[in-house]
DNA sequence: TTTATAGTTAAGGTCAACCTAATCTTAAAA
DNA sequence: TTTTAAGATTAGGTTGACCTTAACTATAAA
């Protein structure tokens, strides 16, 4: 495991590198607002490490493994930052911040659930980079909204959409987030709501709210 | 700003003065897995900074303020980890463990905002702690059990959900259904029954069977 | 080929943790 | 009331991960 900091180095290495080759220690050095001795120092320790290539007044690239690594850094940086302006309507600077402390902290496995609750939005552009980045994962499913779902047919929620904010995010506040195994218990009538079932807790729910939520019929036991 | 072990000592002092009124400095060490040596250096570190009490041999406590500090910590845990596992399926342990790396990264902004999100869950027991935790704040949540509703306050029928099948059903069929205005005509009693209106029938449901039923305070003409 | 600029190393500092070993307090047993 | 073991504290030291300044060195453009 690699500290905070140097993880700062890695990901701030990547940002310069995105479009040139190399980043210059000096370059380096003003972006991350400390001293070109400090980052000449930093480097060979990274280097050491194989997480980047270095070779001595030519500037610093990542590795493969350090690619892989800093990337991953920027999908947790992106999808805390997507979480916390959308679902918690942070303001962007401020999720920017925060997400540049959590980043550290969150787990590989916790971000990408979290990229599959968000449904696809990581694949976006990202407002703090210049450039894109990509999803973490993605499957071939059968996907049906919950309220075409006949009675007793159950699934994993794969998404939720709406054009409407305010119903993805009621939606996901009433515990339905992707990922989670769920079944239809009783139609009440066609247009009528859905009785639910999510774990231990049952649901009656709108039939049009249902509309916005899409089932894997096909993942009942599938893992992330 | 203090550190994130800073305040895992924080953290740990709350949760054994929870019962007693001090933690004596082996006990302290041995949760922590450090020497007694380092829980007293800290601990004056801490009593420095107006976090604790700190009588010599005596034990500590924490003052007003590491309370406040730590306590508010405690919730962001419990937030995340409640967040983790309900939203995201992470399992307990690992939960439990991520929580203890973020809690120490989140804003109070960002936990209190999640904790709307959530809804309620956070004033429930959690499992890693021996004790209940309150809400980050009472906050202004649009969807609120029927039974927290004043008199005279009306909404709309978001969801219905219980860990009890028959309670869903029988909501239901008394005529409960998500997406129906809903008005508190009358309270009898704090913990009473709740006279309520639904178009032109009015109904006393028991307090008890009204928590379950959630409405959407805002959303008087709003449709879905 | 010179020389400014960029990069590197050396030497050293700080800070927040931690530790061991020695010493001191307290409280309870003798 | 004295003793003493358990518990707490201090002293002194270590480590790791940063950082800095100052002096030195390489590179590449004039």
């Amino acid at each position: 495991m690699t500290t905070g900091n140097r993880e700062d180095y890695l990901i701030n290495i990547l940002r310069l590198t995105e479009g040139e080759g190399v980043a210059k220690t000096t370059e380096l050095a003003t972006y991350m607002n400390v001293s070109p001795a400090s980052v000449s120092e930093m480097i060979k320790v990274l280097a050491k490490e194989g997480l980047v290539n270095y070779e001595k007044y030519k500037g610093v690239s990542l590795t493969e493994e350090g690619l892989t690594y800093a990337r991953q850094l920027r999908k947790k940086h992106h999808v805390l930052e997507r979480f916390l302006t959308d679902y918690l309507n942070i303001d962007h600077k401020t999720a920017h911040e925060e997400a540049c402390r959590m980043e550290h902290a969150i787990s590989d496995e916790s971000a990408i659930k979290m990229c599959h609750m968000m449904g696809t939005p990581v694949d976006s552009d990202c407002q703090s980079c210049k450039k894109p980045c990509k999803a973490v994962s993605e499957g071939v499913t059968r996907i049906t909204p919950l309220n075409k779902l006949a009675q007793s047919e159950s699934g994993r929620i794969s998404h939720i959409t709406s054009d409407d904010t305010e119903v993805v995010k009621r939606l996901i506040s009433m515990g339905f987030v992707p990922g989670r195994e769920i079944s239809i218990e009783t139609i009440l009538s066609d247009g009528g709501p859905r009785i639910v079932r999510m774990g231990n807790a049952t649901m009656a729910l709108d039939y049009h709210l249902a509309s916005h939520i899409f089932v894997d019929t096909a993942a009942e036991s599938e893992q992330f």
